[in-house]
DNA sequence: TACTCGTGTCATTAA
DNA sequence: AATTAATGACACGAG
């Protein structure tokens, strides 16, 4: 776990970085600086609220839906962070009408307001757009706030990267989102594929999971159903702005925060069981209803939950849990670690402990809103002094929708990513992972962003949520079920569950079909189940008993063919177990991919050749790069010395090796995208391109030096450090007194460098010197490069795995699909058969007995009477056909 | 102390 | 033939 977080805070490669946004979009970014984000918890929590709710806006839009009540809740707790409402018409105007009924505004949303509309002029779809401008506000906040508390180099790097990215053309989206874009250099290699590997899991979830909108969705729609049930006011009730909830919510902050997290909860298990299809918009009926019942409870002065009586114990357990916390001073984050833990514990119905894995982003979402809050809460410890009240959050908290719940489910919402850490309070650890937090958030907005943007079909998304979860009632028990597995927030443990939902997901999909669906997967699988699934019980018995089959088995060769399908269905399943990859895939497939692709490039042909391709593309570059000298050499990116234009003279400054140990330590891997430096000349300057260029530069001898000496020096003598970080080559080149820099000797091309030779009378030693530097240099850079080049290979290899894996698994679930029909299809040609054959009398009037004849198919479509002996014969000669075909 | 990782170097090969 | 890039193998130092 340790590893996995420090690898998720040490890569400098932020998920809200631009390199996810639009392309055409990107130049808007400047003006965001203005807004001036630095401030973090406040802001962050803010904007990612509203960024919630402005992607939901936005890909509602993009359906043509128009926004989606649900989403509209984002916006809700954003606004019920305020108290003051002087600029709720600005709001309103912004967001729409309903958002001025909700509440006043916080005066730091307040003062975003006039930026936003501002800034809004820089679009031309309005809110569409507008909502990328805040992912782009994200990213600012999330740079800025994580620069800041980094090393300035750091920062450097951080810039240059997300320029970097900005600029790079990548061959396409897939592998920007995969984070295979990243430049790897500035970042210690450990560390990049830890976080990697953490996007990945992140990325799976979302897949094929509800993504964010989604969920906003259902738990809207959740509160609904709880209104209707009961506690529910009438709606007459006035809204009252956040002044009423304070009240209402009072000092006990950690109570409300707890209500609301179970309310979370509560609505994530209805994902699957309870919410319906939330295709069509809530009327303003219902959000105003929303609205009433919350405002009601908090009136009340309790949660909804407060009313449920099996819940309270739990939640009162939960208060336990964060006021232990909080008296420890852990702060949000042990908090957010119990939480975590807690999720293990109870399904509120059973009392079963179990451990609530989260099942999906969905989740993450509402957690990731709710741990924002939470956060918010103790990165500013709410006193009376703070400008955020502890009510404040209570009320924010409460303000979710929030209905009795298990407590496991609802921890298991809160804090899935979030980090266990013993740590105490300390504030830039809360806010790095409030960064965390908000990087699994940005992965998940930028896909679905990145999705909608590109994918034509991109509406399907939503649709295909919001259509399957409704769908798959089983869903929900899977996934908690199976979120035993990973409910710890550790990061082993989450790693795992998150494998492991994946697969359950696909195992749902499977349990759909399944008459009985049992209690696991192994049973889900069996082959009794299988047949029950997809052969109804009339064609088993007719297939198992050949003896004396009732029925004559004229479809026997489809059936056998469909046996044959199901057979290779079943062995795969539990040959591989509906390995979690593909089963994430298969609801994947299911949530965004419906293309009838089966051979639509996911064929294992086609995925070697996107391999292929990729790879054959770097190693073009790299070859061509090698075709010229050391020019062609440093156009490439490939990693080269710096030339000398670039290096004055360094002559004097020899011995200083340029590069630092703190650049070292975030850069080491600097493996460069020869086509990412190609497009990053500033990168150099940046000076974050250490690894691999500064071996180039920094070992060489002279070049480099300079502008690491003075910092490294600080602290020994400056002789001493350039000793040290001198190579060898260079001691030996100052100890043979040659006359140039190692750097000239390395890069210039080969007519210079004899030129150079030339000029000089050196010895034979200096001479032979010479060259062997020349030799060890330019093959260090060969090897940096050759490196570089087998690590993108790696990855490549990677994600080719990964693409695979999908596609089989996408291959999978057509193919039960097909089953599926296909039984479906034998099922009315079976009733039809015995419709027919009951209905056919012989020249006395009396019925066929099915055991003398049959019916069967003549080529020419038409339908014959035969014996059944000789439907026998032939169902048997068929048989045989397909067994040979098979062998 | 053993192990891993990044790096530099050498030898070799191919272009 | 000279030069260079690519790459496997090895050594070394740092963590």
């Amino acid at each position: 776990m340790g590893r996995h977080k420090k690898g998720f805070q040490a890569s400098p490669v932020h998920p809200y970085s631009p390199q996810h946004c639009p392309r055409a979009l990107q130049p808007h970014r400047d003006p965001l600086a203005a807004v001036g984000f630095g401030a973090p918890s406040l802001w962050g929590c803010a904007l990612l609220a509203c960024h919630h709710y402005l992607i939901g806006l936005w890909v509602a839009a993009r359906r043509g839906l128009g926004p989606h009540p649900s989403f509209r809740r984002c916006l809700l707790v954003v606004l019920q962070i305020s108290e003051a409402g002087a600029e709720r018409a600005r709001a309103t105007e912004l967001l729409g009408s309903s958002a001025a009924t909700l509440t006043g505004l916080h005066p730091v949303f307040c003062a975003l307001l006039p930026e936003m509309l501002s800034l809004k002029k820089y679009f031309t779809e309005g809110l569409i757009q507008f909502t990328i401008l805040l992912s782009l506000i994200g990213v600012r906040v999330d740079v800025d706030t994580y620069l800041n508390s980094q090393l300035p180099p750091l920062r450097e790097i951080i810039l240059g990267q997300s320029s970097a990215y900005t600029q790079t053309q990548f061959h396409n989206l897939r592998n920007t989102l995969d984070g295979y874009g990243i430049h790897p250099k500035s970042v210690d290699l450990d560390y990049y594929f830890t976080a990697r590997r953490l996007l990945n899991q992140v990325r799976a979830l979302d897949r094929f999971q509800v993504p964010t909108t989604e969920v906003s969705a259902w738990l809207v729609h959740r509160d609904p159903d709880g209104s209707v049930s009961g506690t529910q006011p009438s709606a007459g009730i006035a809204l009252e702005n956040s002044g009423g909830l304070q009240d209402g919510t009072g000092p006990d902050g950690a109570v409300r925060e707890s209500g609301a997290e179970q309310g979370f909860g509560e609505e994530l298990e209805d994902l699957g069981a309870v919410a319906a299809p939330v295709n069509g918009d809530l009327t303003k009926e219902d959000i105003d209803l929303i609205d009433i019942l919350w405002r009601q409870d908090i009136d009340l002065g309790a949660g909804r939950e407060i009313f449920d009586y099996s819940h309270r114990q739990k939640e009162s357990e939960v208060d336990k849990e964060l006021s232990d916390g909080r008296e420890r001073g852990d702060g949000w984050r042990s908090a957010g670690g119990q939480v975590t833990n807690r999720n293990l514990l109870v399904d509120g119905e059973t009392g079963e402990s179990f451990p609530a894995q989260v099942p999906g982003v969905e989740d993450q979402t509402a957690l990731s809103l709710e741990e924002c809050l939470r956060l918010l809460e103790a990165t500013f410890p709410f006193g009376e002094n703070s400008e955020f009240p502890a009510a404040d959050v209570s009320t924010l908290s409460e303000a979710v929708p929030s209905e009795s719940r298990p407590a496991g489910i609802q921890s298991s919402l809160l804090s899935p990513l979030l980090p266990e850490t013993e740590s105490p309070f300390d504030l830039e650890q809360q806010w790095q992972d409030l960064m965390s937090i908000m990087e699994m958030q940005a992965m998940e907005v930028n896909n679905t962003t990145a999705e909608t943007l590109y994918n034509g079909t991109s509406g399907d998304l939503l649709t295909s949520n919001y259509n399957l979860a409704p769908n798959t009632p089983i869903n929900q028990n899977v996934s908690l079920h199976q979120a035993s597995l990973g409910s710890c927030s550790q990061d082993f443990s989450l790693f795992s569950s998150e494998i492991e939902s994946p697969s359950m997901g696909g195992s749902s999909a499977l349990l759909q079909l399944a008459p009985d669906n049992s209690t696991g997967l192994n049973t889900t699988f069996s082959s009794t189940n299988f047949s029950g699934i997809f052969f109804p019980p009339q064609l088993n018995s007719t297939v198992n008993e050949t003896a004396g089959p009732e029925l004559p088995d004229p479809l026997g060769g489809l059936l056998d063919e469909a046996m044959l399908d199901e057979i290779s269905l079943m062995d795969l399943a539990i040959e591989e177990g509906f390995n979690p990859v593909q089963a994430s895939q298969l609801e994947e497939e299911f949530d965004s991919d419906s293309g009838l692709s089966l051979d639509s490039g996911h064929s294992p042909a086609s995925l070697s050749s996107s391999e292929a391709s990729s790879s054959s593309s770097s190693s073009s570059s790299s070859s061509s790069s090698s075709s010229s000298s050391s020019s062609s050499f440093s156009e490439e990116g490939a990693v080269g010395y710096s030339s000398d234009s670039e290096n004055v003279d360094f002559e004097e400054a020899e011995g200083a090796v340029g590069y630092q140990p703190e650049y070292s330590k975030f850069c080491r891997m600097s493996y460069q995208d020869p086509s990412q430096l190609h497009y990053l000349p500033y990168l150099e300057h940046v000076g974050h391109n250490h690894t691999y260029n500064m071996a180039p530069g920094t070992l060489d001898p002279e070049e480099p030096k300079l502008p690491s000496v003075g910092k490294k020096s600080s602290k020994e003598k400056p002789s001493e450090f350039l000793d040290k970080q001198m190579s060898r080559d260079e001691h030996r080149a100052r100890a043979m007194k040659i006359p140039f820099t190692n750097d000239k000797i390395i890069n210039l091309p080969v007519e210079e460098f004899n030129e150079l030779l030339s000029k000089y009378q050196l010895s034979e030693a200096q001479l032979s010197l010479i060259r062997d530097i020349r030799r060890r240099g330019k093959n260090k850079m060969a090897a940096q490069n050759c490196r570089k080049r087998k690590l993108d290979t790696i990855l490549n290899l990677e994600r080719d795995v990964e693409d695979l894996q999908r596609d089989k698994s996408k291959l999978l679930r057509e193919k039960v699909e097909f089953l599926k029909s296909i039984r479906q299809m034998k099922q009315k040609v079976q009733n039809l058969y015995q419709e027919v054959f009951g209905r056919l009398r012989d020249e006395n009037g009396q019925p066929y007995s099915p055991n003398q004849y049959a019916l069967q198919y003549a080529s020419d479509g038409s339908v014959i009477l035969i014996p059944r002996t000789l439907a026998d014969q032939q169902a048997r000669r068929q048989e045989r056909k397909q067994k040979d075909r098979r062998k």
